[in-house]
DNA sequence: GATGAATGAGGTTTCATTCAT
DNA sequence: TATGAATGAAACCTCATTCAT
């Protein structure tokens, strides 16, 4: 393989890989509006301006078009969750920047909240294969989670039961958010934040 | 009409209304496992030995049956609410005591939890009407709320923020809750409570 | 169930299992006309002049559908075969006789031989169930032929490659047998009989 | 056209048709494993390290491949006839040779059996053209057979149907015969041969 | 010549719903 | 009331073929 056709095969891979991308894109978005089994491959492919048959080119199957759907959608909520890990912050702000991040992606990037409800929907090997994503998530949140209340005494129910009551009121947020409501997703993670985290610090 | 043929059908009716509120049972069982579009009509005969055909002598069709479902588990919700507010404990008590109750509701009683996400699946007239129902039961719980915070500044945006933040983190149970996990409904409710109003509590 | 119930249900099964039967006739008459891919649902139902839809309450799916041919055609063959086993013959007429009737079938009933070329469009489960069938005919054909030629010298070798070549001849008449031609299937038969096995009954 | 650049030319058609003929001999292959209308294009491509669309410089369509294949089978096996008939071998030898050679064509060269069934699924233009030098095939080996019997007495359809019986008595070998069995081709056709001609002396 | 991308016609299958018995 | 049978619309998916690069 010469240069030149290198290049070219670089440069069908990057188109590829875009077309793919943009497709899942659109296939959240239209699975988040109708729900997965409403949707039918023509909304999806109607709205890429493409026909049915192309999309076959990017994806195996609808289901693998919810899973890869899936998958994007928590890499993105994971390498948020990373970054400020990895930070320098102190503890306490790390978990409030971690809660005001996870809003943000939630609530503007990709959808990823919509899909949340629709891992059922999954047939059983790819079901496991997200559990396992969400589970490092959940791992990851954890982590950030009790360094920040590493000095007050919780059980370990405790600990993991308020997690999942943080997570569990973060991630309902799509369902009463409205983009065009008066608060900006920045400033609803900021309200949040404090109440959530307020109310563990009333504990110590 | 004579007297016993009155009878006859007042039993029929009830009859009748017992095997329609099995059919409910079972159904949003099903959908609650399956997911609606997954779970077909046979599944749902079958589970209640009878056949496909005698299932439409009771409901009009899936999609009202599913309608149903969510007003019957909304209706519990309301009432599980509503006895609460009209019930003489203090205002702080009464939150309290409706979050333990709505979290007995979600994870015990009719699969009322994994129905929450599946309004999205209703033809519009049907989803207005649960959307209505619903925002009754929110109407309810802000009641409460705000009654019991009635001492305390905040702004609008501030208490309606907390309560979807409890609301979530409440309708988010039974994305973990296990009925085979150590923790009653009562106990996670007792726990959840203390954290989510614990700091309000401290400060009454 | 009370005897009106049952006999009900009889009868309703009894419609069931003939119109399974014929459903399975016309297929394979299509199949072998069309060829099993070349053939659709749309071809079978228009044949016996019901829905797509229809088909599918007697059977699972199209390959189903040759499985079954094959089966109910091989099942017949075999009987034609068991018959002239348990018949009163002597060894070399039952062969005699085996080669007349296999032609009779693989010729006019139930279009058994245009079948014989199609166990390749099944998927492997299914294959191997009609190639265990398949064995069940070929071996006892070997046995009324091993019967016939008892008192010959032949090796092993011989016997197999020799029925083989008999079978061989039978099953290609398919290939150029027409229903208007001059001869009938018995006289064929009589005619392959005779030059299959006429040396040996000279000898016998 | 000079010099050079008719050479040139003359290189290109014949890796042109080398290429081809690979294409057909896989091809071939393909469809006698998988079956005509299960073998993808992408099948045979893959399995010759090329793309679906290179194939579609070499041939029109799948069905003309189908086509050439049965064309180029078929023009094997009339060939080995022609060279037998055009032999110096007395009649009844011919008839021996003819045998044994169709049987090694029909087992050993370019899955030629396997093909035999596939005559179907062509349209009718090319089939009728394969009909004609199938034909010709049989008109060849009658013509053998004939001279080899001349001196007994048989009627027409005598002759016809012994002349098919021995046809299908080989067809049929390449449903049973396994390339890892114990008999080499030529074996198995001498074996063949014998029977099949034997039967014929016995009448004599 | 070679190839990735696009197409669209056509196939199988599912299933909510209706209906005659 | 109950039910097996029938329906038909609609969905997913495949794949031979074409085309621009």
């Amino acid at each position: 393989m010469n240069m030149k056709s290198f290049e070219k095969k670089n440069f069908r891979q990057i188109r590829y890989e875009d077309k793919k991308s943009q497709i899942l894109k659109n296939a959240a978005k239209i699975f988040a509006k109708k729900g997965f089994e409403k949707a039918t491959m023509e909304d999806v492919s109607n709205e890429l301006l493409m026909t049915k048959g192309s999309l076959y080119h990017y994806i195996k199957s609808k289901e693998d078009m919810l899973f890869q759907c899936h998958m994007k959608a928590l890499g993105m909520s994971i390498r948020a969750l990373e970054e400020t890990l990895n930070s320098d912050l102190p503890p306490r702000m790390k978990l409030h920047k971690a809660i005001i991040r996870h809003i943000e992606v939630i609530t503007t990037e990709f959808v990823v909240g919509a899909l949340r409800q629709q891992e059922l929907l999954l047939p059983k090997h790819m079901q496991e294969k997200v559990i396992k994503e969400r589970d490092k998530f959940e791992r990851i949140f954890l982590k950030i989670f009790r360094e920040a209340i590493k000095t007050e005494h919780s059980n370990k129910n405790n600990i993991k039961m308020t997690a999942y009551a943080i997570l569990g009121a973060i991630n309902w947020i799509p369902r009463w958010y409205s983009a065009e409501g008066k608060l900006s997703p920045t400033q609803i993670g900021e309200m949040m934040a404090d109440y959530l985290i307020g109310k563990l610090e009333s504990k110590g």
